[in-house]
DNA sequence: CGTCGGATGTGAGCTACTTCACCGACAACG
DNA sequence: CGTTGTCGGTGAAGTAGCTCACATCCGACG
């Protein structure tokens, strides 16, 4: 596993072959990075040489893009489907940093800087992802103010994104913050279905306690308890909230400032 | 106290009076810059122009800066003391997001990004400090690349920081968390002294507890224990290591990867 | 088809922290 | 000068969430 090499776009080669390039929808790649992210500030020209350029690899499910430590070669913009960033705390403890999905782009920070990945990152679902070459990026956004300036807003989204997440591991019980995490994923990447909200990949009991810092069984518990209570539905790893308003005031009732 | 009107600096009026401007060393002040932050990218006749611009003000201890939600005018540059930012978690918990020593500028996340403030400061020893107008610093660090990668440069690390600081928060029990705090504070505002490392500045249990997300009587209950087998010095909120290795043995032993 | 690893489901303890309830000291303040 | 608020110190008691221990189910893989 750690011997697997990286290869120049960033991304490790699969193992199994298979990770063919899809047809390629520039206008619609286009659409995606204009609605989203740091891309959007670069010019026209700018824009479409890196879209150009720059690989777009499908990828089955549960494969691996990079590891903590890896050195940061490229920058990932997610297509479609979605990405798990995650890193080991102490004791071989998983923690979900972050879910990417379509739009979202991840791996900046240490393209940016030069520095080593900081995190995991895994596909949880099969994905389309495009992998921008990190020393292209650099260049394009140096030269483009406006794209500095969004790569700060981004990093400080993320920076009070985070802290907000501290904060909560410290100061809220353990089914509150379960409760933030579905509905923030419910808020991300999720879709509208007859009668709830239904989370578009499967999570494991294992993962989510990886986003609330808990562990599988106490999951289980208060999964079973809101099942019971109907406030969502919750089968092989697959959840949909019924009742979003219940568990926004449970949240709501149960961190009163 | 909410209707304390904040000046044009970003500094809120003293109630006391006395926040005089201090004598004014600007080599030692633009010494203090170029040897760190973002600052120290920025053109020579630029850096001068912003420190002529930039008042100087005393700080008595124990006096607040700014608040979560204040308007973000300026940015601030210690110059002598430490500065607490933190803010209210859930329950009326405080919790201490950072401190900040000579030569640390904070405040600028609000001001690039024109949000409100996202902590409150209070400054814990009497300070000296620089209060940079947010337009200004705005308009220099736009128009100088490198200072822009300095700032992206400082988010990183900070969302670094902050999400080691979570995951420890997750995954390390209380003791550990709160020597790693020791530990952290020796390394950036302690001065060395005879048999020890004294912290530049006394904190109460209460404040301990907040940068560990503990309460007070847990702190005090550690801080004893560490007294009692000589690993530390402590009395009356002012601490001091004595036994730095044995902190750093608790610390690796518990956190065992 | 068996079996093996991983995921879920569930319950019986355990314990690390918190909550609560005091004390005494000390500084600020009328 | 008493009073009042904040801090440090300490112990008793409660509990949330952990560890541990199984049992079941399922998909992958020989």
């Amino acid at each position: 596993m750690d011997s697997v090499p990286t290869n120049e776009g960033g991304l490790r080669e699969p193992r199994t072959g298979l990770a063919a390039t899809p047809a390629r929808d520039t206008d619609a790649i286009l659409k995606v990075i204009r609605a989203h992210s740091i891309l959007g500030s670069l010019a026209e020209q700018d824009l479409l040489a890196l879209v150009r350029q720059s690989p777009v690899r499908a990828l089955p499910k549960n494969r691996v893009l990079f590891r903590n430590g890896d050195e940061g070669r490229s920058v990932v913009l997610v297509l479609q489907g979605h990405v798990k960033l995650s890193t080991m705390a102490a004791h071989g403890r998983e923690v979900v940093l972050e879910i990417a999905g379509p739009g979202t782009i991840f791996g900046e920070l240490a393209v940016l800087n030069g520095s080593p990945r900081r995190a995991d990152a895994t596909s949880l679902t099969a994905c389309h992802v495009m992998a921008i070459d990190g020393g292209l990026f650099r260049r394009l956004v140096a030269r483009t103010p406006e794209a500095m300036f969004a790569a700060i807003r981004l990093l400080s989204e993320r920076l009070v994104a985070v802290t907000t997440q501290g904060m909560d591991a410290v100061s809220l019980p353990a089914p509150v913050r379960l409760a933030k995490a579905l509905l923030h994923l419910a808020d991300l990447h999720s879709q509208r279905v007859t009668g709830g909200v239904h989370i578009g990949f499967q999570l494991s009991q294992r993962e989510l306690g990886a986003m609330t810092g808990l562990i599988r069984e106490s999951i289980n518990k208060h999964l079973k308890a809101w099942r019971a209570a109907g406030w969502i539905e919750h089968a092989g790893g697959s959840v949909t909230l019924r009742d979003v308003a219940a568990l926004q005031d449970f949240v709501r009732d149960n961190e009163a400032r």
